[in-house]
DNA sequence: GCTACGCATTAATGTAGATTAAGAAATGAA
DNA sequence: TTCATTTCTTAATCTACATTAATGCGTAGC
């Protein structure tokens, strides 16, 4: 039993393949139930290398993971004929959710840092988003944070540093 | 307003720097919100190498995203004295926030490998989850969403073959 | 049936970051 | 404060994977 009405505008749309749903800074609030065929999700870097970030077949949910009416940070597209369910993420969430889907948020980003991004860029990015964290943990946990040794992390900070 | 009154065997813990609040295996369905200090959670590797999955302060929430009674993967502990709210992740919880909570496990475990495993162990691993999808996508595809070039993900499998 | 384009494979070479090791600096415990 | 332990830095060497490039293959379109 649900107590929100949820005022869905859901629709059924069918995509050919290769069509694309979405692009990186599009508001678009949508996301996708695959009822058939395939979808897959992706960013380009700035070295124009594509990652892809999810594929979503039947039953699954396709949506980039940022909130209603912020931009997009990905490409959706399709890889087969598909059948869609539609449906806007504005509806009304429970604040429950929205912890999880900040969380899925963060991952996101995670994920895309891992590959796309360099080990002094993935620490950049890291010092900018949680400046208390780095001054409370040993510089060894923030290296096995981003997935690189204390050593590289040390090597590449003086480097950088010297740059500028 | 909710709907469900959820029987939340809510305990305020203190503990102490060091402390270690949950190990891989355990059947530990709690979690944590952190009302002040530091928390970690992170894996040891087959190499005996810790990567952090992530550090929890003050008003986060740490938990390790595998349903209740399930083996935890990760270690949890403390890096500070920390205050917490502990809580059953048996609660009741809704279909919606289910779907939600799947998708973050597998966000885990795709941030977990992507820090602690190789190409051709990723690869190994999504062939297992995805036996489907690895059908239906060119290699590249593969390559790209395990963070390696097809070129990698080509040899590496050579490799694998001759060793069997 | 061709033709062309995307895809897979292979090999040569380059590089970010791992590993190893050792000394310096910081931190914590007694 | 002192001693011990952990953390950080630096440097030399190593390795997994990237890059580049060339070749052959499969398949969709003509």
């Amino acid at each position: 039993m649900r107590i929100f009405v949820l005022r869905t505008f859901m629709k059924t749309i069918k995509v050919n393949r290769g069509q694309v749903l979405q692009r990186p800074g599009d508001l678009n609030s949508k996301f996708y139930e695959v009822k058939s065929g395939l979808l897959r999700s992706y960013t380009i870097d700035d070295k124009g290398k594509e990652h892809i970030f999810m594929f979503a077949s039947e039953d699954w949910i396709m949506a980039d993971n940022v909130g209603p009416n912020t931009p997009a940070e990905m490409f959706i597209d399709a890889l087969e004929d598909s059948e869609l369910n539609q449906r806007e993420k504005t509806e009304k969430v429970e604040p429950e959710n929205e912890k999880l889907i900040r969380r899925i948020a963060v991952l996101q980003k995670r994920v895309i840092m891992l590959m796309s991004a360099s080990g002094i860029e993935r620490y950049e990015h890291f010092v900018k988003t949680y400046p208390n964290i780095v001054q409370r943990v040993p510089q060894k946990m923030i290296a096995s944070y981003l997935g690189i040794t204390p050593e590289a992390l040390s090597t590449v900070k003086k480097q950088r540093l010297s740059e500028k």
